[in-house]
RNA sequence: GCAGGAUUCGUCUAACGGUUAGGACAGAAGAUUCUCAAUCUUCAAAUAGGAGUUCGAUUCUCCUAUCCUGUACCA
């Protein structure tokens, strides 16, 4: 069995940031790619100069770098990512503004073959016609019929179209679609449609304004060019596809036509539609993989700065449109590689859940070791002030250990353990009124008295199981001894700890924060309640 | 409007035409420890509607509804 080398690309245009469903349809490209043992191109498409963003292009590779998604061919934007440098590689450039003389030739061989005309009509005129079609509740459309009617080579004498040509630069090449032919296409996802050509309309293929041609032409053309054997891409190009397909027949290169696969679109988790940047400021959650800057300074949160591990968020975006057939749901790059089939990619929108997101990374934060956990920490912990140099590596691990089972992000560290390393300033009120009677403050002195004599190891300690079951078995025997009741005490002591009464077991607490520590806090918490009552 | 596409628990999804329609997230209840979380157990929750084909439709066909995409000298 000897089938063609796969080539896939992934063609984005570089006019904002690159969205999360890009990023999807890029790892679909990417799994598919490895999985064949073929290439992976990454193609930039700016071939609309009115939109281009600054910036936008070096967003869109270090979004895939981040991801773990490395072309085997592309441009090369002054990374390492590309090893053969691109201007020696046969199929480059990869920038189709790069790529611009191509383009002309094969427009003019359309149109030399009859398959194109060239189109004069300006702007204002097509958006006059319409508007008027718009008012009789119809839609205006280039093609057969109307083409008779408009300025084209098709209708103006032929010396009028050469001095136009040779004039003016307000003018299109336009495809000439044919009449009344049903198209037939296969798509590797939806299986086969059909469609007659009478519903289609004669898109512009190429523009003499800026000499740059639009999608459809670029992309027909760069695909053979680059000899991509499969277009893997999203839905909004599917009523496109018969344009493709008979730009494909025109230029003859019916035989070399890639495969096409359509995939859905990425819904938002509430109400009806696609997901926009709009529904990550509403709902708060972050709709781009990084953080992006707009030119107004508008910030938009990514999944990098919210504190995803990129194999949790291409893991989680692998899963969204496609599954395995099995029960397994945690996939590591590789094992998505070797699993990743596009028959069993969904073929209607998936709603994006941000919950399950959040799931994702709760379970590859657990799959890290208490040493990683503890390197990562520590920039937390700067961040909020804490001199670091106090803890040993050691400190931290064991800290980790406790601390990651309660975490979907090692952001939530900080909020899940503050107390360990700073003493309360405040104590909640409610709790205070539950636990601070005038008995139990009695007995927590006793408790208190009871610590200072007992032997107490402290963190890090190496058998630091051991040194927390046994100060917990004194505790809880002292609190036994004198009938007092285990839940008031413990969670007074706790109130006096960490502010409220949530956190570590008691045992934990002090062992972390030290004997000398958590006499402390248990005098300061008594001076400062007995002030206030 | 027209043209395409889509439609299984709230969400992501599984089910060669024959299953008590399965799993996961979220939700609820219980167990558990000194609290909170975690964990464990249990529960609730779906084939858009209508015709047809068939011994039998989630699955095939048609119609309706709803949603999405496209309808640019944007991609």
């Amino acid at each position: 069995m000897s089938q063609k080398k796969r080539r896939v690309r992934f063609a984005p245009s570089p006019t904002g940031p690159l969205h999360m469903g890009g990023v999807r349809t890029a790892l679909y490209n990417y799994l598919y790619a490895r999985q064949a043992e073929g290439d992976f191109i990454l193609r930039i498409e700016d071939t609309d100069s009115q939109r281009f963003v600054p910036g936008a292009e070096e967003y869109i590779i270090e979004s895939l770098k981040w991801c773990g998604i490395y072309p085997d061919e592309g441009v090369d934007a002054g990374g390492k990512m590309v090893e053969t440098p691109s201007e020696r590689h046969p199929h480059a450039p990869y920038r189709q503004s790069q790529r611009k003389p191509i383009y002309r030739k094969y427009a003019e061989e359309l149109v030399n073959n009859g398959f194109a005309y060239y189109a004069f009509d300006t702007s204002e005129e097509l958006d006059a016609k319409r508007k008027e079609a718009e008012s009789l509740k119809k839609t205006f459309t280039y093609n057969h019929i109307t083409r008779k009617g408009l300025k084209n080579s098709l209708t103006l004498p032929k010396e009028e179209v050469e001095r136009r040509l040779a004039e003016t630069n307000n003018w299109t090449i336009r495809f000439k679609n044919p009449e009344n032919r049903v198209v037939k296409m296969d798509d590797q996802i939806r299986g086969h449609i059909e469609i007659n050509t009478d519903t289609l309309d004669d898109k512009v293929l190429w523009k003499a304004a800026d000499g740059l041609p639009t999608y459809h032409l670029a992309n027909v053309v760069d695909d053979h060019l680059m000899e991509i054997t499969d277009v893997i891409r999203g839905e909004e190009w599917l009523p496109s596809l018969p344009l493709h397909y008979l730009l494909y027949e025109a230029f003859g290169w019916e035989e070399s036509r890639p495969s096409f696969a359509h995939l859905s679109l990425l819904l938002k988790p509430d109400g009806k539609g696609k997901l926009s940047k709009r529904d990550g400021d509403r709902l708060g959650f972050p709709v781009f993989p990084l953080k992006w800057v707009n030119a107004e300074g508008e910030v938009s949160r990514g999944y990098r700065e919210d504190g995803y591990y990129p194999q949790a968020f291409i893991n989680m975006l692998a899963l969204l449109g496609w599954n395995p057939g099995t029960e397994q749901e945690i996939f590591s790059l590789d094992e998505l590689v070797k699993a990743f089939s596009l028959d069993r990619v969904i073929k209607s929108g998936a709603r994006f859940n941000p919950e399950k997101a959040k799931w994702f990374n709760q379970e590859y934060l657990r799959m890290q070791s208490d040493e990683e956990l503890a390197k990562e920490f520590v920039p937390i912990l700067k961040e909020n002030g804490i001199d670091t140099g106090k803890y040993s590596m050691e400190y931290l691990k064991q800290l980790c250990a406790l601390i990651k089972e309660r975490a979907h992000f090692t952001n939530d560290f900080w909020t899940i353990s503050h107390y360990i390393f700073t003493a309360p300033q405040s104590y909640a009120e409610n709790d205070i009124r539950k636990f601070c009677t005038p008995e139990n403050l009695e007995n927590i002195r006793k408790v208190k008295d009871f610590l200072e004599k007992t032997e107490i190891k402290e963190a890090p300690y190496a058998k630091k199981e051991e040194a927390v079951s046994v100060l917990e078995e004194r505790l809880t025997g002292y609190i036994k001894e004198n009938g007092w009741k285990m839940g008031s005490i413990m969670n007074t002591l706790r109130l006096f700890f960490v502010g409220e009464a949530k956190g570590l077991g008691i045992a934990d607490i002090i062992y972390f924060i030290g004997k000398d520590e958590a006499l402390n806090r248990i005098s300061a918490a008594l001076e400062k309640i007995s002030i206030e009552r």
